[in-house]
RNA sequence: CGGGGCGUAGCGCAGUCUGGUAGCGCAUCUGCUUUGGGAGCAGAGGGUCGUGAGUUCGAAUCCCACCGCCCCGACCA
């Protein structure tokens, strides 16, 4: 390709709307252009990119024995309404209406249509197992698209889904997947990090994220180094404290902090280590629809943040008590209150806070706090003891061996077996060996495309601009001729060595705009092309070409006769 | 949804407080010079100042409403 009669648009500066470098560099480089939140146009050259990446995964999925369909974005209510999610999505769920005042929606996801299709079209366990899968534009309206690609409302994905007569065969086909991917992201050239995850709102059993990892990435990591073990930080658990209680030694005391509502101001103010402080969190619980909201308090030690899924586990859904709701329940104000003398209010404690004592905690009355409190003494020893908080660094491993740390990603793959969840609601039954009908077993499994633009150039990129993997890079090598309008003999290199490559099959980008070289140099490291080749007559003299690769510190020149063969070794290395 | 901020040329911004000819850098166009790291000089084009309704002799500027975008939202307890 020529960039004359190519498209190529860069900025010197970013939108002031982008805040993360990704979206900052898929900006400046013209890969995108933004249309309204969270919607994008892809422009030629970031369209190439995204098209490399599909194309990687959808080699992937047919050697896996995936099989390519396209379904429909648009679709209709009643499916949702089979499957109990109409209800359930919320308002991430687009919904319109056609002319005939029938509902539709543009569908986040496929499982109810594809499991439509199996349904009508599987009768007998030997159609069976069948995984299907597509890659398509998909929209979720996202409560804050931000980030460009990376968190968008209308994205490229591929997801698939697989139909088994045993849940033995919905596990191979699992793990199956699992390897799949991991060949995937490897032939992408990212860092990436299987993780076990919450099933979350999709449902089913188990589940494996795949994280680009960067730490700019949206979701924390928990891993052990020693024992392999990975898990979203929503999942990992925190063990329970192995060490028994220490006997109280203080008596309870009221001691007056005004103005300090945080546990750290509080642990600072009264030199107290963070570790000492006990930090309630009041919630009203929200089990039913119909029934009152429930107050609450969820006691965290001061070091320690709340997971909120594992909470939700514990006490069903709820949200953060108001204001008013605590004084209500408390008669104090928060940033005061704590455990001590509330009555029957539901108390749900965190494992580490149960083994405390000589703790220090809000005294439910405004600008004071207690120290010296204890179980069984001060308040009642506790009841619903839990799991309730995110893990940290030197956490043990869940799995008993070494410790926990931590790191950030971003999610461009989850796999899960939704075991029957959509199959019984929709009734996808088969006939099995003994004509008797069965439900199917199912496994779903999604990958972020268009994420994956944004996470690669999130781990690779530096003050320049994009770093592209050869694997998704727009184009493999790019030319740049000094003085191509000028120079015949600078004319004469560059076309032959532009056919040369292009007959070697090399995707090759020739600069050609007669631009000056800083502004060629620029914008060729800007996209991230990763092999760049400079023709000029200060080389050509001695029948050499210039060489650099897009992390190289310094130039090389090569014959310009072997040119060609040096970089396909180039493009064949690692 | 709540809180905060911002909407001025394709991009980045000033001007708004204190109402009075709409500006700067980059980009674009023309000409000349220049050509190995985002060129120099000279000239030019490009704006209903987010939208609407007010106040005023006069509104980018003040008031009101709406729209769009960005940031934050247990940490409190």
């Amino acid at each position: 390709m020529r960039t004359s009669k190519f498209f190529i648009s860069t900025l010197k500066e970013a939108p002031s709307d982008a805040e993360i470098v990704s979206h900052k560099l898929m900006m400046r480089a013209g890969l995108i252009k933004r249309l309204a939140g969270g919607i994008y146009t892809w422009m030629p050259l970031g369209l190439r990119v995204l098209r490399k990446v599909e194309n990687i995964v959808r080699e992937e999925m047919n050697t896996a024995g995936a099989i390519e369909l396209s379904m429909p974005a648009v679709q209709p209510a009643e499916l949702w309404q089979e499957s109990g999610r109409w209800e359930k999505y919320g308002p991430e769920l687009l919904r319109l209406k056609d002319r005939h005042q029938r509902e539709f929606v543009i569908g986040p996801t496929h499982e109810e249509v594809v499991t439509d299709v199996v349904r009508k079209e599987v009768k007998s366990y030997r159609q069976l197992p069948l995984h299907f899968y597509q890659i398509q534009m998909k929209f979720r309206d996202e409560i804050r698209p931000r980030f460009g690609v990376m968190r968008g409302r209308e994205f490229l994905m591929k997801d698939g889904y697989s139909f088994h007569t045993s849940f033995e065969d919905l596990q191979r086909e699992y793990a199956n997947m699992y390897d799949t991917y991991t060949r995937i992201f490897q032939r992408l050239g990212l860092q990436f990090r299987a993780v076990a995850a919450d099933t979350g709102s999709i449902g089913g059993t188990g589940s494996h994220e795949f994280h680009v990892l960067a730490d700019s990435g949206e979701d924390a990591l928990a891993y052990c180094p020693a024992s392999g073990y990975a898990a979203n930080v929503e999942l990992a658990e925190a063990l329970a404290p192995t060490q028994t209680r220490a006997a109280a030694t203080a008596a309870m005391t009221k001691v007056a902090t005004p103005n300090k509502t945080k546990c750290e101001d509080v642990a600072a103010f009264l030199n107290a280590p963070l570790t000492q402080m006990v930090k309630a969190i009041a919630i009203m619980r929200t089990p039913e629809e119909d029934t009152a909201p429930q107050f609450a308090l969820l006691l965290l030690r001061g070091d320690h943040d709340l997971n909120e899924i594992k909470a939700q586990k514990v006490v069903g859904d709820f949200r953060f008590a108001r204001d008013e709701e605590i004084v209500e329940a408390l008669g104090c104000k928060p940033g005061y209150i704590g455990p001590v003398g509330i009555g029957n209010i539901p108390v749900y404690t965190d494992r580490a806070v149960a083994v405390m004592s000589d703790f220090i905690c809000g005294a439910n009355d405004a600008g004071h706090h207690l120290t010296g409190v204890n179980f069984g003494r001060d308040l009642p020893e506790p009841t619903a003891v839990a799991d309730l908080r995110d893990v940290v660094a030197g956490d043990p491993s869940p799995d008993g061996q070494g410790t926990l740390e931590l790191c950030r990603g971003i999610e461009v793959g989850h796999i899960f077996q939704l075991r029957k969840r959509y199959a019984e609601a929709l009734k996808c039954a088969y006939l099995d060996v003994n004509g008797q009908s069965q439900t199917m077993e199912m496994g779903c499994y999604g990958i972020g495309v268009s994420r994956i633009v944004g996470a690669a150039i999130e781990q690779n990129h530096d003050e320049r601009g994009i770093i592209f993997p050869k694997a998704i890079a727009p184009f493999e090598v790019c030319i740049v001729p000094m003085g191509y309008a000028k120079s015949e003999a600078v004319k004469e290199a560059t076309d032959k060595l532009y056919a040369d490559l292009k007959a070697a099959g090399v995707d090759v980008l020739l600069d050609d705009r007669n631009e000056r070289p800083g502004s060629m140099f620029a914008d060729m490291e800007l996209i991230g092309i990763p092999h760049r080749v400079v023709v000029g007559e200060r080389g050509l003299g001695e029948g050499k070409l210039e060489y650099k690769g897009r992390t190289d510190a310094e130039a090389q020149m090569v014959s310009a006769e072997t040119v060609v063969e040096f970089l396909k070794a180039k493009l064949c290395a690692a």
